[in-house]
DNA sequence: AAAAAATAAGGAAACGTTTCCATAAGGATG
DNA sequence: CATCCTTATGGAAACGTTTCCTTATTTTTT
């Protein structure tokens, strides 16, 4: 490994000004720039960028702490923000906790010691302590929160309206007639679930439709989950005629369920997902589901992690997206008419 | 940030001792590394690892490579990795390269420069100039790849044995009687594409059956080039009556071409996947898919990196993977029968 | 009881940069 | 022509660890 030392000598000049050139900092000639350019070259160097972190006190390394890539809608949201941090010049750590919140602190730490400029969570839980405790630990450090609410401490937060993307779905439910609709959530410590189930609630209440509980569901985020809990809806004697999913994933299990039970997707259920997550093109008939703007969310968590880097102060700020409902196929009025 | 130096003050010992005992190397008495142990706590100490690192050269990270973390084939594999690396004290950087040659030139000079401990290259192209650069300018940096194969570099290979994965995928096919199978395949520059190609051929070969060049595609991985080739293909006077796609991604396209002509499958139309990825099941009719032990492959690539940073030294290993046919639900006898 | 080995702890160099400070030469300003 | 910027460069400290070396004390061995 040559360091910068070899290029100085190399170079008939100190370190000082290879560095400077290096970092088009401070004066330098042309001739000695030159001098300096080739014998990089000559020597293949390639700067130790630890070396420069330990010195500048930046990484140019971000921590992006989710609860699982495999889930669809991290992996997009993931390949955005890893685009967008690349193209800032930062790279990232790329941390799965499947909501595990010990695994979380464990991260939390090892990122901090590993002097990451920043951490984006998403989808923390509510109420997660290991944030607090990382801001009261670590003030300074910039903090994105995708998906979460944390009023108390300041950080950033970029959030979808859930309950206006849940209250979306179901008046779309409503509209077609529908009246026993059920809820099939993912888990319930989590903000997307209790927002989407208040959603849920107040277009009920609007509607003047009294709630049922036997209609209302927590469990996970996964197809399993979604796919255990229709099944069991399904099979009770008063069925639904249209149920909305707390994700596409769950919607996926739902689709097995009804299949598996003979009953047909729009024609004699309707199904609303959330998310808007490639699957949603892929089953058949094709989800219509509620669209979050996950590219733009995951640049604007850039956008203002960057900032906050850059600028060196914290603040709090909360940008709010809007979902959509985007209609495909799976649904259908109570009458078995489009 | 409190540093060791802190740590040591209140301890009333010299940095040394605190590293000693924070490392637990070398001798210490239980009376000081109690009192170093309590002044950690007490400050509410956190080692920096990019100081640790500087000295050690050793940052105990690792570079991850991959196309596209949104393919949910690199999802699964990236979860996998994750996880293994971060048991042995790894946090990986995630790199999406969408196979663009230069993208990853610019990656591993980043991953070089932050002094990753190794680089896992999945599905290079084959010949990826960077990779022999890369072993050239940094012969002693370990580096595994999986899904690839470089005989004359000194690297480790995890692979999966395509040819035989495809021989499989096309004997069953065959045993149920088709004769004009074709394949819709993906990037032609990767060694996936070349060798299930190659099992595609040999399958054919043996049993007699003319190779038809308009039943053979190279496109992308991609859903929508399954899509648009299998609908171009399925429009054919004499169209196959099976498709063995390039991988699981390709098959959703395939499904989707089918439907949108009305051509059901598995009764008009068998098809056969590759990965089993969650696509699979997912898929109406299930898909029957040959098997890539993913998880097995990543693990064992964790496994040949942390030994080959242990152990300091690089050594050429190649462990190779057999791929199985998973039976589901999408391929049929030729006359219609199961 | 003397010598050797094991235990314990501190000092200081080193890792490879960046950056502040000092020095110096040349050009502009009054 | 003295003074002051501007340009150009080098020296050295600093970043926060680890580790080697030294010294001192205690324990074990002969």
């Amino acid at each position: 490994m040559v360091t910068i030392k070899e290029v100085a000598k190399e170079a008939n000049v100190s370190i000082s000004t290879v560095s400077r050139v290096l970092n088009k900092s401070g004066y330098t000639s042309e001739k000695t720039k030159e001098k300096v350019l080739s014998a990089v070259k000559k020597l293949n160097y390639q700067g130790s960028l630890v070396a420069a972190a330990m010195k500048k006190k930046q990484t140019l390394t971000l921590g992006l702490i989710i609860p699982d890539i495999k889930n669809i809608f991290y992996s997009d949201l993931t390949r955005t923000i890893e685009d967008r941090a690349n193209s800032h010049g930062f790279n990232i750590f790329l941390c799965n906790t499947d909501n595990n919140l010990q695994k979380e602190a464990e991260y939390i730490h090892l990122l901090v010691a590993k002097g990451v400029d920043g951490i984006i969570f998403s989808s923390p839980e509510v109420d997660d302590g290991n944030i607090e405790e990382l801001k009261e630990n670590f003030p300074e450090l910039p903090v994105v929160i995708l998906g979460g609410k944390f009023p108390k401490l300041i950080l950033n937060e970029v959030v979808v309206d859930n309950v206006d993307g849940a209250y979306k779905a179901m008046r779309h439910l409503l509209d077609l007639g529908h009246k026993d609709i059920a809820f099939v959530g993912g888990d319930p410590e989590t903000y997307a679930s209790v927002e989407r189930h208040k959603g849920y609630k107040m277009a009920l209440n609007e509607r003047g439709i009294p709630y049922n509980d036997d209609y209302v569901i927590f469990d996970t985020f996964y197809i399993q989950s979604g796919y255990e809990n229709t099944k069991k809806l399904l099979q009770k004697d008063d069925r639904p005629t249209a149920i909305f999913a707390g994700s596409d994933s769950i919607a996926v299990g739902v689709y097995k369920a009804a299949r598996e039970l003979g009953i047909n997707i729009p024609e004699q259920l309707s199904v609303v997902g959330f998310d808007d997550s490639q699957y949603a093109e892929i089953l058949y008939p094709m989800l219509t589901t509620i669209r979050t703007p996950i590219k733009e969310m995951g640049q604007r968590a850039i956008e203002i992690m960057v900032k906050a880097i850059k600028e060196k102060q914290i603040i709090k700020e909360t940008v709010l997206f809007y979902p959509d409902l985007i209609e495909r196929e799976s649904t259908m009025t109570i009458n078995g008419e489009r």
